[in-house]
DNA sequence: AAAGATGGCAACCGCTGCCAC
DNA sequence: GGTGGCAGCGGTTGCCATCTT
């Protein structure tokens, strides 16, 4: 240890401590190159004196950071997979803000990436729903509708491709054990070519247009104070991003079905193939209708 | 086209734990 | 045991691009 700090001064420029001030802010493309060269040559660690024998008018910290989050070679880009915010909405529900924790098993994806993609992804479906995203009722509705959605289509991709990752295996092994009762992931069931668009459903169905009609409303989801009507409930959903649901297996937090009617799919891109392969949100999922297209008008 | 609002992300800050002295 | 330096972690901030009005 004694030696290799030793041997990192005798690399170390004298810098004079009068001009040497530090630098904040976005990194410049020959900050970058300055680093990269040095890691390259020299390793990575004891980031203090990295910093100052890299030339880098910058703090050690700023140095790791900048090289763990964005630099290093092994770093992805781009979104996250549907299998990698499965793993994340798994293991945030087992271990909480533990981001370093969470990364450790999304290879290539820093923990600062997790963090951000749950306070502006996951926290934000949050708000829309009223919910706080750390509580329990916010967790079941992770559970019931995000997850079944998220498995669906890794078991899709992975379908798709022959060659299954170990992470698609690990993120099915693991949500099939984390979704209610262990059963089948969510079946999304496609409306019959000649069905009708109707706001009017059966019993199992909400329908949202200015008030969403519930029947079995989940328990994650607010219900309303006002005394249910003919069996349904009204739940004002101006603030909510949602779509058609047949719940019919909803009442419970179980295996959920969903259907969506021919004039929703048409409106929504519903499941496309771009959706499939970008980023899925809940937003796609619970689109929201205008009440003149839910009815038709 | 312009201004304001919003979202996403990179970077910073403060705290904690570990370790060498 | 106390102290200082360092690395790591999680929370927060600020900038910039995009969207909306």
């Amino acid at each position: 240890m004694l030696c290799a700090q030793f041997q990192f001064t005798l690399f170390c420029p004298k810098t004079n401590e009068e001009e040497f001030e530090l630098r904040k802010g976005p990194w410049t493309l020959e900050e970058d190159t300055l680093l990269i060269h040095y890691i390259a040559g020299h390793g990575e660690g004891r980031w203090n004196l990295l910093a100052k024998c890299a030339g880098l008018k910058r703090t050690g910290k700023s140095c790791r950071l900048r090289w763990l989050n964005y630099l290093k070679p092994d770093i992805k880009r781009g979104n996250l997979t549907p299998q990698e915010q499965l793993l994340i909405l798994e293991l945030h529900s087992k271990w909480g803000n533990r981001w370093s924790k969470i990364a450790q098993h999304l290879p290539g994806r820093t923990d600062n990436e997790i963090k951000n993609y749950w306070r502006t992804r996951v926290q934000k479906q949050a708000r829309q729903l009223k919910i706080e995203s750390n509580s329990k009722r916010f967790l079941e509705a992770v559970r019931c509708f995000w997850m079944p959605r998220l498995l669906e289509q890794v078991e899709q991709t992975s379908s798709s491709s022959p060659s299954s990752s170990t992470m698609e295996t690990q993120s099915s092994t693991i949500t099939s054990s984390l979704l209610p009762n262990h059963e089948a992931p969510l079946a999304f069931s496609s409306p019959q070519p000649n069905e009708k668009p109707s706001s009017v459903t059966n019993s199992s169905t909400i329908c949202f247009s200015d008030s969403m009609r519930i029947s079995q409303l989940p328990e994650f989801l607010e219900r309303p104070t006002s005394p249910p009507l003919d069996d349904c409930y009204f739940v004002d959903i101006s603030g909510y991003d949602m779509e058609v649901f047949n719940l019919a297996t909803m009442s419970s937090v179980g295996p959920c079905d969903f259907s969506l009617s021919d004039s929703q799919m048409a409106g929504s891109d519903w499941i496309s193939d771009d959706v499939a392969c970008t980023l899925w949100n809940m937003d796609e999922l619970w689109q929201l209708r205008k009440p003149e297209e839910e009815l038709g008008i």
